[in-house]
DNA sequence: GGCATGTACTTTAGGCTTGAAGCATCTTTC
DNA sequence: GAAAGATGCTTCAAGCCTAAAGTACATGCC
């Protein structure tokens, strides 16, 4: 039976192996993606805005003395073209600000606007309510295990990266 | 002590108090955009296609008879007009066919051609690899802990989405 | 049958996203 | 100090994505 058991494990396992972790990445990604989705749901229906707005304010809000659109692109995880789009159109609605960088003539700096800071904290307070009830029913042991697990996942995944340059 | 360390607890916790939350959302947000970004990097530097190509072929593949654009959209968790329009670009390259629902005047059926199958099942191979790659470094216990308390957390989530209709 | 209602899909407008190309500026090197 | 390379940002083309409106067909009710 081991014999007949080994040929089986082998036969189903080997060549595939991998459907644990296929199926892994899927929750992972099915979790993400119901909790992305509901909070764009409703950061369009209260505060009619978008996620990426909310993220590149969130930037601002954490970095009192603004920040150049290269660092938020890469806080963000987002191309620096896509910095520039966001951002323009927040400056046009008023509630961030654009200033030349005292000394790098290439540079910027992005920051919040009065106006901006206090939209912010509105959407801000909603938006940790909104997690804060979306996880309500996993319990803190299983809140504290996720997020242990979830750090050690990071690191596996950033050292399988591609690499860009040595 | 006791007085000091609630009042101290009440202020620090009680109004915000779900920062835990927080930071749980945005390590889970923060392991899927690496993963996702990795996985749409490498299929378009190996196959020159994109996520939401493969996973439509992938729906597909799952579904033998072939899926309606509703179930797609379904399976998929986007618009249907947004299948209308990937389904389009892979209907031109020739990797899945629309053929008319046979008792269902307004549905359609869209399957794999079996280019289209051949395709993606070279893309299917790779992209289980790259998984497991990526996961390489968690343990099986940590996997097999992680499944289970994202299954958890996904009825969490769905247990409180915005409800659209009764 | 015929109308009201619902369902399946497409179209549209607007925004997000990327990779690549283009400019301006900074830094390094000789 | 001038050329060569690197860096910071914007622009561009293409694709993805959504909500909402539009079209065509199906279904239920009288």
């Amino acid at each position: 039976m081991s014999a007949a058991l080994d040929a089986e494990t082998s036969l189903a396992d080997a060549p595939p192996g991998h459907k644990e972790d296929l199926r892994l990445w899927l929750r992972l990604l099915t979790c993400t993606t119901l909790i992305e989705s509901e909070v764009r749901r409703r950061l369009r229906a209260e505060f009619d805005t978008t996620l990426p707005r909310f993220d590149l304010l969130a930037a601002l809000d954490r970095s009192p003395g603004g920040l150049t659109p290269g660092e938020v692109s890469r806080r963000m995880m987002v191309s620096s073209g896509n910095v520039t789009g966001v951002a323009t159109r927040l400056e046009a609605e008023g509630l961030i600000e654009r200033r030349a960088h005292h000394s790098d003539g290439r540079a910027q700096i992005l920051s919040l606007t009065p106006r901006g800071r206090r939209e912010f904290a509105r959407q801000s307070a909603a938006h940790e309510a909104w997690i804060a009830e979306l996880l309500a029913e996993v319990t803190a042991r299983d809140r504290a295990d996720l997020f242990r697990m979830l750090g050690r996942t990071k690191h596996s995944v950033r050292a399988h990266l591609t690499e860009e340059k040595s």
